[in-house]
DNA sequence: TACCTTCCTATACGCTTGTGTAGCGAATTT
DNA sequence: AAATTCGCTACACAAGCGTATAGGAAGGTA
C-alpha cells in the first residue's frame, strides 16, 4: 500500500513538532478555549515557555496547527489521487480514511470557524466533482454551482463536526474503524438515494416563490411564564 | 398567519428571562467559553450577581438555555405541524424558518456537544420521516434506520453549524432572509438529486467489503522538515 | 578564547474569570 | 405591625490564564 508509511516515533520529532502535535490533540479534544498552553507543553514534554518561544502566542499556535492541517490534507489528497489503487469511485471513502489522524482537530477547527482555507479548498474540489455530475443530469440546476458545492461540503463535514452526537445516538464510536465502516455505508446509501422526489422539489420551489413576496419571517410568542 | 405572534418587549420580561435570552445571544454568537457572566449581565441590564442568584453557575445557565431551546423548538414544531397552511412537503423549510431566532444558539450548542435531547429528538423525527420514505424505495437499505436517520440529521444541521464558513464562501449571510431563500433552493436541489448512482454505490460497497478484512487504516508520513 | 545564536527552563506579573458573601429595599406573609 | 422571603447589588477573593523576562546550556564561528 504505497500511501502507507509509519509515522515517526514522537521522540524523534523536534520539540516544535511535538508541541504542534500536542496542540492539535488538545485543541481537537477540548477545543481552543478550554485547552491551556501548560497542558500542551506538558504532553509535549517541554516547558510552557518553549511554546511561546516557538509560536509566539496561543493564537499563532492555532494558526500553525491550521496551516499544518491544510498542508497535510493537501498532501494526503495528492497521494490518494496519484495512487492508482484507489478508483475515483471510492475516492471519498479513501480521503476520509486518509484524514483520520486529523479528523478530530479538523472537526473542531471547522466548528469554531477556523481553517478557512481548508473549507474553501474543499468547496473547490466539490465544485469540480459536481460540475462533472451536472453533465449527466436531466434537469438544469436551480442554483449556481458554487452554492451547491458549499452546501454539499458542509454536509460532508457535518458528520465530522457532529460525530459526538452521532456516536452517542448510534452507540458506536464513529471515529473508530468499525464506526467508520458503518458511517461509510450509511453515507453511500444516503448519497445514492434522493431524499425528495423531483415532483415534490418542484412543489416546494413553487411554494418558495410564493413565500418570497410575503412579509418577513414569523416571530414567535415567548413563554407565558416569565 | 396563525403561528405568528409579536414577541414581547424585552422590558416586559422578568430579569430571569432577560438573562437567559442574553445568555443565548452571547453563547450563540461567541460560544460558551468566550462569553463571560458579566457580559451577559450587562446586556440583560442586571448585575452579575443576579445571574448567579437565578442560575447558580455558568454551567447551569447553559443548561437552562438548552432546556429553553428544546422547549421552544418542540413548541414551534407542534405549531407548524398543527397549522394546515403548511403542507407537509414544505414542512422542512417552515421548520427552519420557525427556528430562526434560535438558530445561532442551536448551532453553537450542537457544535459544542451540548443540547443532546434536541439532537436525539431530531433523529427520532427523521426516523419517522425516513421510515415512510423507505416504503417507496426499490432496493432494501444497507444500514439500519437509526444510523441513516442520524447521519441525515447531522447533514441537515450542518448548514446551521457551518453557516459562517458557508456564508463566507457564498458571499451571502445565510441566516438572512435572502440567504435562507438561496439555501432552501440549494437544499431542495441537492435533496432531489442523488449524488451517486446506484451502480457506483454498489461498487463502493464491494470495495468496502474488501477493505474490511485488511489491516488497520493507513497512517501517513510526517513532515520531513521537523 | 571569546562571542553569538539557538533551544529551552524557571519564575513572575497582571489580568480576567467564576464564584462566594454581606447586605439593602420592597413585597408578602403572619 | 412585625417577620420573612425575594429580587437584586456591591464588593471581594482565590485561581487560572496568557504573557513577559531573565538566564542557562549547547553548539557553531571568528
Amino acid at each position: 500500500m504505497p500511501v502507507t508509511t509509519i509515522s515517526p516515533d514522537p521522540e524523534d520529532l523536534t520539540a516544535r513538532a511535538r508541541i504542534r502535535d500536542a496542540a492539535m490533540l488538545h485543541f481537537g479534544e477540548h477545543g481552543f478555549e478550554r485547552t491551556t498552553i501548560r497542558e500542551i507543553a506538558a504532553t509535549a514534554g517541554v516547558s510552557s515557555g518553549l511554546v511561546r518561544h516557538h509560536f509566539g502566542s496561543k493564537q499563532e499556535l492555532r494558526e500553525a496547527c491550521d496551516a499544518h492541517l491544510v498542508k497535510m490534507v493537501r498532501r494526503l489528497n495528492d497521494q490518494v489521487r496519484a495512487d492508482a489503487t484507489y478508483s475515483d469511485v471510492n475516492y471519498v471513502a479513501a480521503a476520509r480514511a486518509a484524514t483520520r489522524p486529523y479528523q478530530q482537530y479538523m472537526a473542531r477547527a471547522m466548528a469554531e470557524g477556523s481553517a478557512e482555507p481548508l473549507f474553501d479548498e474543499m468547496v473547490r474540489l466539490t465544485e469540480e466533482w459536481l460540475a462533472e455530475a451536472d453533465r449527466n443530469r436531466p434537469d438544469p440546476p436551480d442554483v449556481d454551482l458554487r452554492t451547491r458545492a458549499t452546501v454539499s461540503t458542509a454536509m460532508a463535514l457535518s458528520v465530522m463536526v457532529l460525530h459526538r452526537h452521532m456516536s452517542r445516538v448510534v452507540g458506536v464510536d464513529l471515529l473508530s474503524p468499525e464506526g467508520d465502516q458503518l458511517l461509510s455505508r450509511a453515507l453511500i446509501d444516503i448519497y445514492s438515494h434522493p431524499l425528495m422526489s423531483l415532483e415534490d422539489a418542484a412543489l416546494v420551489r413553487a411554494a418558495l416563490d410564493k413565500v418570497q413576496h410575503t412579509p418577513p419571517p414569523p416571530s414567535f410568542e415567548e413563554d407565558p411564564d416569565e
